[in-house]
DNA sequence: GCTTAATCATAGATTTTGCTTATGCTAAAT
DNA sequence: ATTTAGCATAAGCAAAATCTATGATTAAGC
């Protein structure tokens, strides 16, 4: 018979991508995960994971059981808030965000809190959020890892690449590759707001690029429509892809970003985790993981 | 952390009525569930169960945790079932029915196996009815239970009073109790598939009342839209009351039948039971003990 | 090409959980 | 008053889950 225990186990491998990482946040060890998945597999009687070094990826019968398990576990979180409920509302969660973040993923996640927490979103720079966390200011913030960056309070959501997007009827689309001399000619469109920008003009410069801009703003979804409509091409999170534009791989030009989730230092350090700030967080990396599936690792 | 375990648990006690019965069902002493059930009490921080003697009723809390409980137990219901999809939809389930069974709480249950079996109905005299459950023509069948009847293969749904139901406007509407001599000017009408026909004939006749009678139908519902309309009155179990009718207390005729789930011997004798028709006896336990708590128990 | 590092699986020891039997307690029925 | 029915409590025990330690496999680095 299936217990909560198992459930959990899954969505944590489900949600951390990996067995070693899934232990460490339920605190359970490794070996102790790996039974209780391969357990399971046993009782519903087929493999949930493919086991591929470096990455741990959903069989299809594994995908199919995801939204039940899903459901199950909010059900429970019902279940556990349930005698709570007078605290309900009451407790303000702070979120920080750059400005960068999809909006669709940031909506997802929103709409996820919003029952549980009455929520104050701040917009600002890195920087500016992580100052924010040190002082106690917000209490967790969205944004891109320094490389390697890890930790109690780190919790790792996806990472992506960056690629160059162009109108899906643009002259260049369906080539596998290009080298950055070939964009010579195009005209850009620069997101403001990119942590890519001045690296993404080092890069065009090196290779004797000196581009001309179409279009400067702070709105990444503006600028991916005009991409769409064809007035100029431009680099983002492939993650950001909307209708009627396509990745296109630069020669070169290959650099990556990690979302991550960074919550009050001061908090995490706690023995005993407040567990409506683990919910928080617990449920930004479950909808993170989805998203990563359907939109990072289908884009590549 | 609320568990399976405890969900079972307080879902067997809110269908069973009683702790023993429910540790019986659950197969668990009844100390393990009294402690389970007192576990669960403290993780949501509040009782959930009023212990009277003789009957166990959930408290304002118990009522609210209900549905999240039963959300859940559907959910693990769905995620135990995964695999076994292949059989879906292949088992057929016979259910043996008496007429007097209440047309929405056999909707409620038909409704609730549907998706799971090819369902078919039996309608048929009680009698009839356990012989073809000796026979293994029929897989379970909803019938009056003799008084005291127990068993493995027997399964106790509710305990209701017959009552003499009487048109909302009618002159006697309004009395607590009147004596059977009261209603010697009164039409009867006679629910041709109740149990307690002759029984409650004889009641009258020693009481030197001989009704004449404004019809006799196979029909319940026409019986007591008849009764609404003010043609008549009839005796029926409460839990058939319609809009537009009353319960009158009758002094000296106290009836009660009580309605149960009998399985088919040969396999409620299996050691292992077969957990599709587990799962189908579960459904109508739990489905029952709904209906009792919001028509019988609320008609007294 | 060999070594190192990372990651999941397996084995055996240990702790925890949940169950059982035995018994006590309380309210209702006789 | 005594018996009966039903839930709570206590102590002992068995099974399940976890932990530590180790092995196997693969990717990456020198």
């Amino acid at each position: 018979m299936i217990k909560r225990a198992h459930v959990r186990q899954f969505l944590a491998v489900v949600d951390a991508g990996s067995f070693t990482q899934a232990a460490a946040r339920i605190r359970v060890t490794q070996p102790a995960l790996s039974s209780g998945i391969a357990e399971l597999e046993k009782l519903v009687g087929t493999p949930l994971f493919i086991r591929n070094r470096r990455q741990i990826r959903l069989t299809e019968a594994g995908g199919r059981f995801l939204p039940i398990a899903r459901d199950l576990e909010r059900g429970f979180r019902a279940a556990d808030d349930f005698g709570r409920e007078r605290d309900r509302q009451a407790t303000e969660l702070k979120l920080g965000v750059i400005r960068s973040v999809s909006g669709e993923f940031l909506q997802a996640v929103v709409t996820a809190l919003r029952p549980s927490f009455a929520m104050e979103l701040i917009e600002n720079s890195e920087s500016q959020l992580r100052a924010s966390l040190g002082s106690g200011r917000i209490n967790m913030a969205l944004l891109p890892l320094r490389p390697g960056e890890r930790g109690d309070e780190v919790v790792p959501l996806y990472e992506e690449p960056l690629a160059m997007f162009i109108a899906a009827d643009h002259p260049l689309a369906g080539r596998i590759e290009v080298g950055p001399e070939e964009l010579a000619a195009e005209t850009m469109i620069a997101r403001r707001s990119c942590e890519f920008l001045d690296a993404t003009s080092r890069f065009f410069t090196r290779h004797g690029v000196r581009p001309r801009f179409a279009l400067r703003s702070e709105s990444d979804e503006r600028c991916l429509r005009m991409v769409a409509a064809g007035i100029g091409i431009t680099t983002a999170p492939v993650s950001l892809a909307i209708e009627g534009i396509v990745p296109l791989k630069v020669a070169g030009y290959d650099f990556r970003r990690e979302l991550g989730l960074i919550v009050d230092p001061a908090w995490a350090a706690l023995p005993d985790v407040d567990p409506r700030l683990a919910h928080a967080r617990d449920t930004v990396t479950a909808i993170a993981a989805d998203w990563r599936r359907t939109r990072v690792d289908a884009a590549g």
